[in-house]
DNA sequence: CAATTTTTGGCAACCGGTTGACAAAAGTTG
DNA sequence: CAACTTTTGTCAACCGGTTGCCAAAAATTG
């Protein structure tokens, strides 16, 4: 079965069990030169049809695999793409994730997962090291600043998702439509008074979503006040519910759905009615903020197809083509749940 | 061009951006021969102190980094494990990626991520592709089987999480003790017949579980009937209600705890009140399982401690030593909230 | 101080592909 | 049929490290 002709096995390896074909092993048995193996292999239409195909069927015979390591070492292209997140267990990232890793080994990519632990300087160095191996690299709300963003998209392709970058292509939901939508719903429903939660200072999206929330809520002739949480999880949210308590307002709209779902928690435990009494609405449609009870309404982030599109803009990149002048602006939407509704007495 | 002669910069490459140095740079800069160099950088007491310094110091100058394809092509040594997963939108498999990455990352391993889609196919095709380019592989709940498993085995080290089998490392959740804990807690509360919704029938952990749950039950003398679910998700727990009613369990325990949201949201939507009328347990405490309302009581698994011991194992074995013979068994817990609870009337 | 052992650094051959240059083979054209 | 163009396969030089082998240098010993 394995090699007919010559008399030995293909080349050993590892810790000594299962072997791996090269393309000598290729030419050999094709009785050709192993170039024209390789071109055979990756460079379509190079050699004759008939070589083509007498290498095709020796490549199948032996069960051929390139080495990937060999062909990154003189071409640098590796099928490789980095992600790196700020923290792989926070839901906002799953989708991404999934979106990144479905489109991309569509295309024969594979996926290379980092965390940067919301640090800074950690990103950093993940990203540097990454970089190195991966033909180009996304990043997920990035915590370093736009200097290293530039800095490592002038070396390989880099996609940024959920922040603007000037100079470097961008996949940023746009959260005007949905953010109108939510304060509309609200002023509607005849409230007058509403609280943003606002996530990390250093977030660039937190300040894109009170933009929004306070240009809409003027536009609706709303009062808007802006309180801070500690941090952007279920437990902040608990923690900011006094605040909101004192800020008197009959509406909240959160930076993200686990502050909403922790603000929710705390509010009815003190015996408020969601949305009898207060409305509360979160941000991103995270896995499981239909578990709750009201379901959390929300406004929804398309965050798989901010993965899809980053991957797309990446691989069209190592095409040759440009990245988009523009960033790319990915629709978001008020999803209507139970948690907002009419503000009774 | 780059060999040989006077003062020339490091090679230029990629598009024409950055430059990357090489060990060959180094040795030109330090004056010693690039063997040296490559021997001062990863053979730790090789080469004389003196020597390792005016090398370190040259390196440092340069800001020079190892190509890890380089490195790859002659040892093999990749310094990446990769990990496979059925479903990456399925919450399960959050903490297993979070703690294989974790752990990975600190020893300076990069994860490399798949997904297989639930199909054995894909799975064993991704596993392929995957194996030749990790030092190592995780195989998270695998749908493939026990044989591609252990072919997969013979070629590199490879763990596997939530499944056992014969010959290969594995790190499997001993339901035993949180089953046991929920059975009894459940008769306690004065239940007589208990339910049990079942998983996949693919799946080796629903088979497990019935197990657990089914000798458990007799233990404590009570009734348990076994319920197939069309799938494992929030969708598969409502459809599964009906069948739940009709079966006059007052207790159920969901092979996952999407199935046990689905079915708490469907029997709520029907007026049936949790846990006054029927007590629901779940299985893995995701994330979002306290969502809900009332938040879900579950049999734990320390499913971040599976994919840290996973990643552990493979490591050891990639210095040399063995796996373990026994599969790795790692304790499960019930944690008690609100879905569960006594029987009124 | 010579003989011997231990360190240390250099040489060169890999690992497994890719690719520019070139010549042989095949196909066209006058 | 010769001259010319195009196609196709081969040669050889990389890509950037690692490593076995060997000799020069340094250290140890008689």
């Amino acid at each position: 079965m394995t090699s007919s002709g010559a008399a030995t096995a293909p080349t050993k390896r590892g810790r000594g069990e299962k072997s791996s074909a090269t393309i000598y092993d290729i030419a050999k048995l094709a009785g050709v030169n192993p170039s024209t193996v390789s071109r055979a292999l990756s460079k379509p239409g190079r050699v004759s049809a008939k070589t083509q195909k007498i290498i095709e069927d020796a490549a199948a015979e032996l069960n051929y695999q390139v080495n990937p390591f060999a062909r990154a070492l003189p071409t640098g292209r590796t099928q490789t793409i980095g992600l790196i997140v700020a923290d792989i267990t926070n839901p906002t990232f799953f989708d991404i994730i999934r979106g990144a890793e479905t489109t991309g080994s569509a295309r024969d990519y594979t996926l290379v997962l980092a965390e940067s632990a919301e640090s800074p300087e950690t990103e950093v160095i993940a990203a540097r090291r990454l970089l190195s191996t991966v033909d180009g690299l996304i990043l997920a709300s990035p915590r370093m600043d736009d200097d290293h963003i530039r800095a490592l998209a002038a070396d390989k392709p880099v996609a940024v998702i959920n922040r603007e970058v000037k100079g470097v292509p961008c996949v940023v939901p746009d959260v005007n439509k949905g953010i109108s939508e939510a304060v509309r719903s609200l002023a509607a429903n005849g409230h007058e008074n509403l609280a943003y939660v606002a996530g990390p200072k250093q977030s660039w999206m937190t300040a894109r979503r009170w933009d929004g929330v306070k240009a809409a809520a003027e536009w609706s002739k709303l009062g808007a006040v802006r309180l801070e949480s500690s941090k952007p999880t279920v437990d902040g949210g608990r923690q900011v519910a006094r605040d909101v308590l004192e800020s008197g307002a009959t509406a909240v709209i959160t930076y993200n759905d686990l502050l909403a779902i922790g603000l929710m928690q705390e509010l009815q435990a003190g015996g408020m009615r969601v949305p009898d009494q207060i409305s509360i609405v979160g941000f991103d449609d995270i896995f499981g903020a239909d578990f709750t009870t009201p379901a959390l309404t929300t406004v929804r982030s398309p965050l798989g197809e901010c993965g899809t599109r980053a991957v797309t803009i990446l691989l069209d990149m190592l095409q040759g083509h440009d990245g988009p002048d523009e960033a790319v602006r990915v629709e978001t939407e008020l999803v209507v749940r139970g948690s907002s509704g009419r503000l009774l007495a």
